[in-house]
DNA sequence: GGGCCAGCAAATTT
DNA sequence: TAAATTTGCTGGCC
């Protein structure tokens, strides 16, 4: 992928005069990135987010050149759910979902998503290899990932927190990202309604083209977030959330005791 | 003109 | 039992 088509997929705006939310800019970071191109990645550093009740660490896990080899694998490997697994009932109607997704994990995992139960697909050896280099920058080892393919700008995520049945409690939530770079807005439970009690701001980060972002506990609890539609973004996104699922015969045991 | 955002539309699940 | 949750559409603002 030509460094030059990554570099101009995201502008970076600011909405504000002394706008204080964390972001990254993938222009910075490009250049970063071809300055470490012949270094291995893992010597990068860690950028940390910090607001109340977020706790979250960014770094660019794969230099460029990794990054765009691992995009194409991904686009030449990965199957996405398709039909009825890709569809969803809103408000009585029925829609698709505005991306591709599909679930790799451990054999016998599901992930429910919005009342309908997703089974994992076996691991294979390109997903295993991005969640060892995970566990080497991070010390965690998961046993399950959703990725999501965003074709374009107009593909999109709505604001929700990751189901917290299904995750092992305390357990952090690990994203890397490949390609277009695309805005990912956090935003505190308590400042969503129309009179907020508490004057939150929200939390928008840009995630580069092979960064990792690790969401730590308790980030899931207070703030939502979400991939909002942004127009003017025409190249794909490929973003894996690596997690640590409950095993169903676990859930039901301890559901059950 | 168009990008962005807030608000609103049921039915199902927990 | 009541609250939370999904996406698309509309209208207002810039």
């Amino acid at each position: 992928m030509d460094k030059f088509v990554l570099r101009n997929t995201c502008k970076r705006k600011r909405l504000h005069d002394g706008d204080d939310t964390e972001s990254v800019n993938l222009e910075d970071a490009t250049l970063k990135r071809s300055k470490n191109d012949q270094l291995s990645a893992g010597q990068l550093t860690w950028k940390e987010i910090r607001a109340e009740g977020l706790s979250c660490n960014y770094m660019l896990l794969y230099s460029k050149t990794d990054a765009d080899e691992i995009f194409l694998q991904l686009e030449r490997e990965i199957e996405y759910f398709s039909g009825d697994l890709s569809r969803i009932k809103v408000y009585g109607k029925w829609h698709n979902v505005p991306r591709k997704q599909v679930t790799y994990g451990d054999d016998g995992l599901t992930y429910k998503f919005s009342g309908i139960t997703l089974s994992t697909k076996p691991w294979i050896p390109l997903l295993d290899s991005i969640r060892e280099r995970v566990k080497h920058a991070t010390g965690h080892i998961f046993n399950f990932v959703l990725i999501n393919r965003y074709k374009d700008g107009n593909d999109h995520i709505g604001e929700h927190r990751d189901d917290e049945r299904d995750l092992v409690p305390r357990s952090p939530i690990a994203s890397v990202s490949f390609g277009a770079c695309r805005e990912f807005l956090f935003r505190h439970r308590d400042a969503r309604c129309k009179n907020p009690k508490l004057q939150i701001e929200p939390q928008k980060l840009e995630l580069a083209h092979g960064s990792l972002l690790m969401m730590n506990f308790p980030t899931n609890v207070y703030w939502y977030h979400s991939l909002p539609v942004r127009k003017k973004v025409l190249s794909p996104r490929i973003n894996l959330t690596f997690r640590n699922i409950i095993p169903a015969a676990e859930r039901i045991n301890k559901d059950q005791p």
